[in-house]
DNA sequence: ATGCCTGTCTGGGACAGA
């Protein structure tokens, strides 16, 4: 089974994208971010068409999250994370398929830091650290995938240089230890675990002439319970994606399980 | 040193992204 995680920056400008990836890549759970439009103008029968069954959580003008299925239909198990129910954002979509739980994941970016849009970062991550911890014990297998936002370490597998980015939300100690608390739990970073120390950036900013320089980051994560990584077979970046035309400035990720 | 691009909503400029 191999399932996909995709920061689609729009999915009305990146449907032509999305569609011929689906259909060149063929997963079977595929967790989109960034929709950038409204539940009601979610392209659906363009997906259907493509084979795959839909759930979405979407939001207008930015965030929103879905979950797709090849053949089949996700079942939803919840939108949003638990403990604020005044969250507006479209972040989270949690949904079972075929006996297993894949969670998408848009996590806050954070910037500019300090400032509230940091502290909402925070929060956030806290609610899912809280919330990971639940599904770490559902003896079902979890994949939990997204745009993390978090960039794990300084080294050449995690980012090109730390130079730029040294006052970015994505590097900064809390975030980092945020997501060190939650891989404790002992979720499985797959391509961490897979290529460790090797540049397998899922980011590249659409200036700075950062795709032809290959400076990237690694900020799309596919984490995995333990019986999950005890399928855990494969995994890469579809990087090639990243150079297309009208690209968006993520490439999917994506796990084999057996 | 800097959203330098890009998408979205909107109707041209602001906001968000990382």
């Amino acid at each position: 089974m191999k399932i996909a995680t995709f920061n689609v920056n729009g999915i009305t400008s990146r449907l032509p994208r999305l569609l011929e990836w689906l259909e060149e890549t063929s997963p079977d759970v595929v967790c989109l971010q960034e929709l950038k439009t409204s539940d009601a103008t979610f392209p659906q029968l363009a997906i259907q068409g493509g084979g795959y069954g839909a759930i979405w959580h979407g939001q207008k003008g930015f965030n929103g999250v879905a979950i797709l299925a090849r053949d089949a239909q996700p079942v939803e198990r919840r939108r949003g994370l638990p403990n604020d129910p005044d969250d507006t954002h479209s972040r989270y979509l949690e949904a079972s398929i075929n006996g297993i739980i894949v969670g998408s994941i848009y996590l806050p970016n954070g910037n500019p830091q300090p400032g509230p849009k940091f502290d909402y970062k925070l929060a956030w991550f806290q609610r899912l650290i809280d919330h990971a911890a639940d599904l770490w014990t559902s003896g079902e297998q979890v994949v939990l995938a997204g745009d993390y936002n978090v960039v794990a370490t300084d080294g050449i597998g995690d980012i090109y240089s730390p130079r730029s980015y040294l006052n970015d939300a994505l590097l900064q100690p809390e975030t980092r230890d945020a997501y060190r608390r939650l891989l404790a739990q002992g979720w499985t970073d797959s391509i961490h675990k897979l290529y460790p120390g090797r540049p397998m950036y899922t980011y590249w900013d659409y200036f700075r002439n950062r795709w032809a320089r290959d400076a990237g980051l690694r900020i799309d994560h596919l984490l995995l319970n333990a019986p999950a990584a005890a399928r855990l077979k494969a995994a890469g970046v579809d990087k090639a994606m990243r150079g297309r035309e009208k690209p968006s400035d993520h490439a999917p990720a994506w796990v084999m399980l057996e």
